[in-house]
DNA sequence: GATGAATGAGTATTCATTCAT
DNA sequence: GATGAATGAATACTCATTCAT
C-alpha cells in the first residue's frame, strides 16, 4: 500500500484515464463493496477495457488504495478551507461548518465513500489507518480548533474539546451513511435532524447558569 | 426474502445448530462483508462441515437474511423492554436509554450489524427495507414516545420529537460503526462522547430562558 | 456387478420394498438418466428414506444392475411365452409376435426401459453386454426361430432369418424410443407404422414370382 | 432455448474454437450423457481451459443447445441435398436414400447425436421439440416426398405415403443407435441389416397382384 | 498505448453415502 | 429395521490477471 496510499506513484496521471477509472470505481466499490465489484463492470462505466485498467494501476487493490488517496486528499483539502474562510461568531462559523459538511455528506460523494471507508475497513487495515489519520484526525482537528478558539472568546461554556468536536460531527457523518445505505426515506429528513442537532448543541454549549 | 425475513421457514431451530452458524456468520459478514466471506470459514467458525449450512439455509443469500432477522428482532425487543422498565425522569429515563444502546452499540454485535446492514443495503434492497422498517423505525418510535412524555410533562422545551429522537441516537449508532470499523483508538473515546453528547443534548432540550 | 447383474444376491426380495424402489427407480433412471436421477427423489417416489435404499443395495450403481436384471428378466419370460402359445401360421404368429411386442414397447414400460439401456450402455458396459446377451439375443432369438419355421414351411421364401428377425424387431423397437423420448405426436403414428411395417415386410417375405 | 437453438446468437464463431469445442462436447455428451459428462473434460479434449468454454458458451446448457443446432442443421442440408441429385428410379434412388442415411447413422456421428437427443429428450423438452420439427419432419418430409413420387409413377403401389416414410427410416435410426450404444456385435450385422429391410420394402411396395 | 483472448485459482452448491440412534 | 443428521468429494461457473498482437 504504500506507494498507494502514500506520495504519488510514478506511473498514474499522465493522463485523464485514471482518473475516470476512480470515478467509475469509487461509484461501484462504495455501492457493492469491493468484492462484490467486478473490474469488468468498473472498466464498463468508465468507458475503458478491463486490461487498460492494469497499465495504471497494479491490481484491484491498488485501485482501492489509490481510489482512498485521490477522495482523502480532496475532502481534507475542502474542510480546512471552509474552516479558514470564516470570520463571525464560532456558534455560527461551528453550524456552518457542519451543516455544510453534512449537506455534502447527504448530497455528494462523501457519503459513499465514508460508507466505503467503513465497509471495508477491517479487510483493509492500512486504509482504515490511513482514513483515520489523514482525514478522520484532521477533520476532528479542525473543528477542534473552532471549539477552542470559542471557549477562549468565552463564547462556549468549557468542555474537552475533541470530544465536542466529535458530538458535533457524529450526526453529520451519520446522516450520510444511512441517507447512501438505507436511503432517503419519510422516516428521517437528514437535514432537519442536523439542523436540529447544531440548535441543541449550540443551547447546551452556550455558557449561562447551566 | 419472505421466508428469511419475514415468517418462520419451518425448517431451522429444531437444534441448536443454526443458532452456532449465524452466530459464526454475524462475526465474519460484518467483518469481511457477504461477498467476502466464504461460506466454508463460516462452517469452519460453526465448527461445522460446509455442507451442513445448507441443511438449514437453502442458500448464502438465505443465511444472511435470516441472520438479519434474528438479530434484529432481539434488538428491537432489548430496546423496547428497557423503555419501559422506568420510571424516574425523561431526562434519565433519555439518557439510561441511549448511553446503554450506545454501549451495547460499542461493546455488543450491535455495531457490527449495523455495519454489516449499512455495508450491504444496495445489494439486498429488501434487508435495507427490513430493517429501516422492522428496527429502525420502532426503535425510533421508542425514543420519539420518550420524548413526547417529557414535553408533556414539561421536562423537555417543545420541539419535533422524532427529529430530536433521531439526533439523539445517531451519535450512539455511529459510535458503534465507528469503533466496529475504524477501531477503538486514542482520537475518539466513544463512551465519554456518549455522555458528553447527552450532556449538551439535555442540556439543550431542557426547558428555560433560550 | 456380478452379483448384481446375475444370480441373486442375497440380500434383496425379502419383502415389498426392494421392488418398490426398483420401480421407482425405473421410471426416474430412464426418464431423466442415471447420472441425474437423485436417489431421494427415487426414495420419496418409493415412500421410503434415502437410508433405506442401502439396507437393500449397495449403492446407486448397484440399484442400476438390479433393475435392469430384475425388467429384463421379465421381458424376456414374456416375450418367449408368446411365441410359444401360438399353431396359426407362421406370417399370422410373426405378425401378432411383432404387433404385441411393438405395442408393449409403446404402451408399457419397456421403451423406457430399452431407452434407458441405450442412453446408459457406454457408461455401463456390463449392462450393454448383459442386455445384449441376455435380452436382445434371446428376443432376436425367438424371431428368428419362428422365421426359420415360416422358411421351412415354405410359407417364407428364403433368406437370412437372423438378419430379417432385426429387420422385423427394429422397427417395433425404434417406436418405442421414439414414443418415450419424443413422444407422440402427429408426426408418426407409431401403431400404424408396425401395421404397415408388418404388411410390407410379410409381402416381401411371401414366396412367389419375385 | 431462443438463441441457442434459433437464430444466431452473436458471439460464437468468430474463430474455431467454439467449433473444437462443439466438436469434443458432442462425443462425450453421446457416450456419457449431459449430466454425467464434466466440462473440464470437454475442455480438455477440445485442448482448451474449462473457463474458455464460458467465452464461447453461456453455460453447459447452451453448450449443449449450441450442439444440438450445429449439427441438425447440417444433418437437415445433407439428406435434402442428397434426395435432389438424384433421377433414376424412385425404387433406386429410396434405397439409395436409405442406404446412404443408414451408413452415416452407423459410421459417423450422426448415431451419437441420435442416441444423445433421445437421451436427453425428457430433460430438455425444448430440445426434443426443436429435433422433431426441424430435423425429424423434415427429413420425413424428403422421404415422404419420394415415395410419394414413386406412387405418382406408378413405381410403387398406392400407400399412406408418410407412415411408410417412418417405417422406411426407423430401421436405420434404430441402426444407428444400436451400433452407437449397444456396439458393434456378431449378433446383427447392421449393414446388411440395412440392405435386406430395403430389399423386402420394395418388394412389398412394388405393385403387383398381391 | 490498447485490447481480445485465455486461464488459474477460487466458491457456492449438490449429492451419494455413512452412521449413531 | 428405519432414518435424520452429517459430510467428503465433485462440479458448474466466475473473475482478477496476463500477454501476444
Amino acid at each position: 500500500m504504500d506507494s498507494a496510499l502514500t506520495g504519488y506513484s510514478g506511473r498514474r496521471r499522465q493522463n485523464e484515464r485514471p482518473i475516470e477509472i476512480i470515478d467509475a470505481a469509487v461509484e461501484l466499490f462504495a455501492a457493492r463493496g469491493f468484492a462484490a465489484t467486478r473490474l469488468e463492470d468498473v472498466a464498463e462505466a468508465a468507458g475503458v477495457s478491463t486490461a487498460e485498467i492494469y497499465l495504471y494501476f497494479d491490481s484491484k487493490e491498488d485501485l482501492f488504495f489509490a481510489l482512498v488517496r485521490e477522495i482523502a486528499v480532496g475532502q481534507v483539502a475542502r474542510t480546512a478551507q471552509l474552516a479558514e474562510s470564516h470570520d463571525g461568531s464560532s456558534a455560527d462559523l461551528l453550524r456552518g461548518l457542519v451543516v455544510t459538511v453534512g449537506r455534502m455528506m447527504i448530497r455528494t460523494q462523501l457519503g459513499a465513500v465514508l460508507k466505503l471507508i467503513v465497509a471495508e475497513a477491517r479487510n483493509f487495515p492500512e486504509v482504515a489507518d490511513f482514513y483515520r489519520d489523514e482525514v478522520a484526525a484532521r477533520g476532528l482537528g479542525t473543528i477542534t480548533r473552532v471549539i477552542e478558539r470559542g471557549i477562549e472568546r468565552g463564547e462556549f461554556r468549557p468542555c474537552d474539546a475533541r470530544t465536542v468536536a466529535a458530538v458535533t460531527v457524529f450526526p453529520a457523518l451519520m446522516s450520510g451513511i444511512w441517507m447512501y445505505s438505507l436511503g432517503p426515506h419519510e422516516l428521517i429528513d437528514a437535514e432537519q435532524v442536523l439542523e436540529t442537532h447544531m440548535d441543541l448543541m449550540l443551547r447546551g454549549l452556550a455558557p449561562g447558569a447551566g
